[in-house]
DNA sequence: TTCGCTTGACGAACACTGTTCTACACAGCG
DNA sequence: CGCTGTGTAGAACAGTGTTCGTCAAGCGAA
């Protein structure tokens, strides 16, 4: 190596990238700036020329190594179930423990703001998503659930967690884009929907109208684990020694 | 009025339109064109170019009658839930009234392709979904459940229903677009999950290599079934005198 | 009737999107 | 050294939601 590599070579013979002229752009690092993205500005923002532009480098280079965006958001959800920590399983603390492994899922899709929304639209196939499965059905089938709902259950808890999640991120969503604080912005919307309630003809709408404040109690948390209790506890009747 | 309306005008002054220079189109209108479409080739046909054309018209008109396309699906959603069939509360009977419910939801919104869609993506405040709200929440009170559970378990059944219609209305996309049969469908699709299952290292995934079979087992709409009934029976607790 | 004004219609354009085509630079191999 | 295959990208295609500005039609008033 000469000082000829400090001058810029005539531009004729330049690379079209003029420093770095080979990256080395591989799916792990696609996926990377992908969630990063995803992170920062939501899941819209991530198109495939931004995520090129993450990496400096044009949006047809992403495809040699990923078939299409769907791919590539079905690997970025797929990473981030890697996040999800499990227990081991504890027949005698079941219940205490499908709420935990919940309660994780829910955590980690809400911390990749609507990463959710590709669990919906997916069928989900990737490696981690069989391991949150398989510690799901072992922690209710070793806790005494039958076989056959307890498959059912993972599929139905499964199913709630990401609908949940998907919910939740478009709050946060909304609350961001609104400039409020949290607490100001939860106060005013359920402000707002109580009043709306409120506005309603009593003689049509009874029961909206009379318990306006219930309906309007508890943030997502609240909810999100009373829908949670209502699964878990609904499977009472199919243990062993139960009528 | 002469003659003269029945000859064309010259060309210079000929309306843009040739024929009917000044239809109608109106917000209903527009709603219709929108249902129709999403009815027959699904969701993401639904632009509002698409519409537009519909309406033998263009995309810069409709915003003269809607603010957005957003506001448009929410529309059209909210006429979608004019179509359920709501009972009148019967004390006695409300298990099976809110079971009839939200099977009535789930049907209508199966019966127009994937507008679960737009339920889950956003905030759900037409007209005819306080109707369902209230309906709900009527059964759920006069049953004997108290007013805060009725009400935070009126809007976790709310999104298990749109949850589920729209997993549902994405198989059937898929089994639409691969030209089989809906039995011959799903019982590739489920073969190749339980194939799937079997492959994976029994060392690791003990409980789904196990039991694939009954992983595979029921079909979408006994799962819907099994997780509302989950949601149902998880009520008994707070009925007044249970444990 | 005729003039203004408001309302609605709508082609064109803007800034995007996912994806494909095609040319091209570079690495390893013979 | 030359050849070939792989990965890199610019350009282009067909589409998207939305806005701008123009223009026609209807209507109330003079």
């Amino acid at each position: 190596m000469c000082a000829m590599s400090e001058i810029p070579p005539p531009p004729w013979r330049a690379s079209r990238r003029s420093a770095a002229p080979r990256k080395p752009l591989s799916r792990d690092a696609i996926v990377d700036a992908a969630l990063s993205l995803l992170d920062r500005e939501g899941l819209d923002a991530v198109s495939m020329r931004r995520v090129a532009e993450e990496l400096n480098t044009g949006a047809a280079s992403l495809y040699a190594h990923v078939a299409n965006k769907d791919e590539l958001l079905e690997l970025a959800y797929d990473r981030v179930l890697g996040e999800i920590r499990l227990p081991e399983p504890d027949p005698a603390r079941w219940r205490a423990q499908i709420r935990e492994i919940a309660q994780e899922s829910y955590r980690v899709l809400a911390a990749h703001s609507d990463i959710a929304r590709v669990s919906l639209a997916n069928v989900p196939t990737g490696p981690n998503s069989v391991r949150v499965a398989e510690a799901m059905l072992g922690v209710l089938i070793s806790g005494g659930v039958p076989p056959q709902q307890a498959a059912w259950a993972v599929d139905r808890i499964a199913l709630y967690i990401s609908a949940d999640a998907y919910e939740g991120s478009l709050y946060q969503s909304r609350q961001r884009a609104s400039g409020k604080p949290v607490d100001e912005f939860v106060a005013d919307f359920f402000g707002q929907v109580h009043d709306y309630y409120r506005t309603l003809p009593p003689a049509r709408f009874p029961y909206l109208y009379e318990h306006a404040d219930v309906l309007v109690q508890g943030d997502g948390e609240v909810r999100f684990e009373f829908g949670l209790e209502l699964l878990i506890s609904g499977l009472d009747r199919f243990l062993p020694g139960a009528g």
